[in-house]
DNA sequence: GCGAATTTGGAATGATCATTCAAGAAAGGA
DNA sequence: TCCTTTCTTGAATGATCATTCCAAATTCGC
């Protein structure tokens, strides 16, 4: 009866997340956003609204892809610890590209409800997969037992924001390796 | 012979300051700054070239001035550990205002050379600062004699930025002061 | 008071922006 | 083959933007 669409929308989302992450959204104009999703404008409008639609669209997918990650690295290795450690890892590993969490928060703060709606809900059920780790760590004797599992967890998330922007300002990545290895050491 | 200047510049350069500390460069329009600042829009492009220049200017005296701050906190305190702990403290309580160094670096990253020297710059003298006290915090044996002075350096200046971070995401002043404690804890 | 410089604000400029309109090409189902 | 939908593109729209022009008001040193 009609035409099916012939892109991929996820697809035009991922390369509209990049471009986000590269500029913030203040700084992506509509046509930036067509040259990089490789749709035209009409389709672009059609498919996503309007940009502010597509950025809340594209923050939501970037936001469960990376909270998804996080919980990965978090359940791999043996020990509870080895799962911190190897989310740290990949933080640093990958800090070289720009965060879009941290990039929509250093824009918006959080004056955009749809935004910390966005940022909250995937913080909150990472927050909430960390703290049972560091609890089975502490019982591993790999966390001090006189830290609050709260205030750990605040703490990594805070370091991860920290690693990211100083990657952001341009360091080595010898800097953010070492970044790495103070935050894991911050908690025995 | 001619009529002097009416307006304290610094004192508008400041207005500047903290308009950009909370909407960044590109959320920042030129009659934001007319209105913040207090005088005529001819007044400002006389007096400080363009709007990006206007930023630079900002971005300088913010970075003078926070450097500074960030230096006599350091010295502050009998022991040298009690400068460091100053220094978080004062991250710490003032994290609620938007930094307008963490803005640039999320907002340009280093693809601004104009903006990286400032920051270099003054990162560069507090650097060498903060190294010099945590010398002298080993020797005091509060901070782990087994750590790169260096990597204690690059880990409180990125603890600082995790810290601003996460205060313009929202958290609660308890949360801060997590934070900082944290970081402090870290060192010993 | 005169002349030089400053400040201000309104109007103009020209660019860029997001968004919509409109028309044509493509592509599948009936 | 026809209908409907999708896609693309170029042009139009209207807003906003940074910046400049300009003229009037202000304020000092002389």
């Amino acid at each position: 009866m009609t035409r099916p669409k012939t892109f991929d929308v996820d697809f035009a989302l991922d390369c509209a997340i990049a471009v986000f992450r590269e500029h913030g959204f203040e700084g992506t104009s509509a046509q930036m956003l067509v040259d990089a999703m490789g749709i035209g404008r009409q389709s672009l409008y059609d498919t996503f609204g309007d940009k502010w639609l597509l950025y809340q669209k594209a923050l939501q997918r970037y936001a469960n892809a990376e909270g998804h990650a996080h919980r990965q690295a978090l359940g791999s290795g043996e020990r509870a610890i080895d799962g911190i450690r190897a989310m740290i890892d990949r933080v640093v590993r990958e800090a070289t590209t720009p965060c879009l969490g941290v990039g929509s928060i250093a824009e918006f703060g959080c004056s955009r409800p749809e935004l910390a709606k966005i940022n909250a809900a995937v913080g909150h059920s990472l927050r909430a997969a960390m703290i049972d780790k560091i609890r089975f760590s502490q019982a591993d004797g790999d966390i001090a037992g006189t830290l609050d599992p709260d205030d750990v967890a605040t703490f990594l998330i805070a370091s991860f924001a920290g690693i990211r922007l100083t990657a952001r300002g341009g360091a080595e990545p010898k800097a953010l390796e070492s970044l790495g290895r103070m935050a894991l050491r911050s908690l025995g």
